[in-house]
DNA sequence: GCAAATATCAAACAGCTGTTTGAAACTGGT
DNA sequence: ACCAGTTTCAAACAGCTGTTTGATATTTGC
């Protein structure tokens, strides 16, 4: 079995002087987001990492452990905890929506680990790996909820209501494409570069478009509150 | 070299009559579209279609190319020309939209050829193959040019401005969510069952979520419609 | 400084991949 | 009935896959 790290050596950044394990991790990440699981190899791993093939077993005991545990570190340090406070603020609900989007797309620039994460998850939709359920369950779950309760606030329906769930997924869908489809539409409007200005640009205008149809809802609510208000679904 | 199909035979139902060839075809649809193109294996296609793993080089030379010939075939038989005539026909351009959406919709009842087509694209975004890119441009840029004028003429805006793209990319994206997302939606919202009924809600909810957005657009330019018309990107 | 634990390595493992082969089984035309 | 053309088949091909092995380095505790 594997031992600890030692600790000694001038801290230098993050990873640099870790050796094999942390190296292993870094290529697999950027493996796995490129090629996803299936298609990545280990022999490919150790090749950007430096090591020996049999490196990875030694230190994850198994491909999949190696891509749990990637998956795992990425869920962990990207920046869904800062995401989670910003849903938790009690700021104004319309600010909140914003926010949330704008941290969602500036998450995507290339090379940031939501990025990572970003790219392995569209892995994960074309071909699930068993690694996946949980780390829905787990990670997703929690998020979608709080969604549907900001979401719920803005409109006046409650969390569970179908429309509050078709709200959210309307706007989950506008930010999702940014992430799954960037390839293609690139190639379809090819000033799309990603700037973090341009990221910003995009961010604004989802919540625009998202918003002109919430308004919508809640004020028509606000007027004939009764009859809509408890259907559930 | 293979010979052209002989064309006797007493028209029956496509494929059916068809030998070895056909029933590759069918039964590399949908592995590929299950498994994606570099997971899926030719001997798997093979047992499927009751066949010998000599049959996909015989015919189709490659696995590649069997994978052209059904990207090509399911490309053709979806319902993209039905999309393109709804797109054409000069009906109000409200009432296009609101069709066009409920039509992508509908396609991706599972099992269907559009949801074959679907679920290929959702591989091809994940890790694209070479065979792709002529597929794009050949396919999916035509109907985004038609979607954009759709969309310009709704929010008075020229095709080309970035924000008529904004908006077309919101409404693709939500439409999108639903085909790439599906097994996490389901996970996430159990009540998702993809039944005709309940994809034409959504669609409704898509239209109603879309138009609230393009109409307040297209108000605000008739209140001052000087200053934005031009603004090209 | 030395043994025990830990880590790395080249080489090999069985199993699967797409593809090729060459011989059989068909087909239609004459 | 025969033969050329087409189609199928079992078997084998080289190459890559994840994983294991047993021998070496390296580090650690004492």
């Amino acid at each position: 079995m594997q031992a600890g790290r030692r600790s000694s050596e001038l801290v230098e950044s993050p990873a640099a002087g870790d050796p094999t394990r942390a190296k292993l991790l870094k290529a697999a990440g950027r493996a796995f987001a490129e090629r996803g699981f299936y298609a990545t190899t280990i022999r490919e791993i150790c090749m950007r990492a430096g090591t020996n093939v049999a490196a990875v077993n030694y230190h994850f005991h198994d491909k999949i452990g190696l891509y749990t545990e990637v998956l795992q570190q990425s869920v962990h340090a990207a920046h869904l905890e800062s995401m989670r406070d910003a849903l938790d603020r009690s700021a104004p609900p319309e600010e909140t929506l914003r926010a949330v989007i704008r941290m969602r797309l500036q998450g995507m620039r290339s090379g940031t680990i939501p990025d990572y994460q970003f790219r392995i998850m569209a892995h994960e939709l074309a071909q699930p790996t068993p690694v996946m359920s949980r780390i829905i369950n787990k990670v997703s779950r929690p998020l979608y909820e709080r969604f549907l309760e900001l979401v719920g606030k803005i409109i006046g329906l409650p969390p569970s209501h179908e429309k509050t769930r078709m709200c959210v997924h309307s706007i989950m869908g506008q930010i999702v494409l940014y992430v799954l489809a960037a390839p293609v539409l690139v190639r379809l409007w090819p000033e799309l570069d990603m700037t973090p200005a341009q990221l910003d640009r995009i961010a604004d205008h989802i919540s625009d478009f998202s918003l002109a149809y919430l308004r919508e809802v809640r004020s028509a609510h606000q007027r004939m509150p009764r009859v809509v208000r408890g259907k559930r679904r």
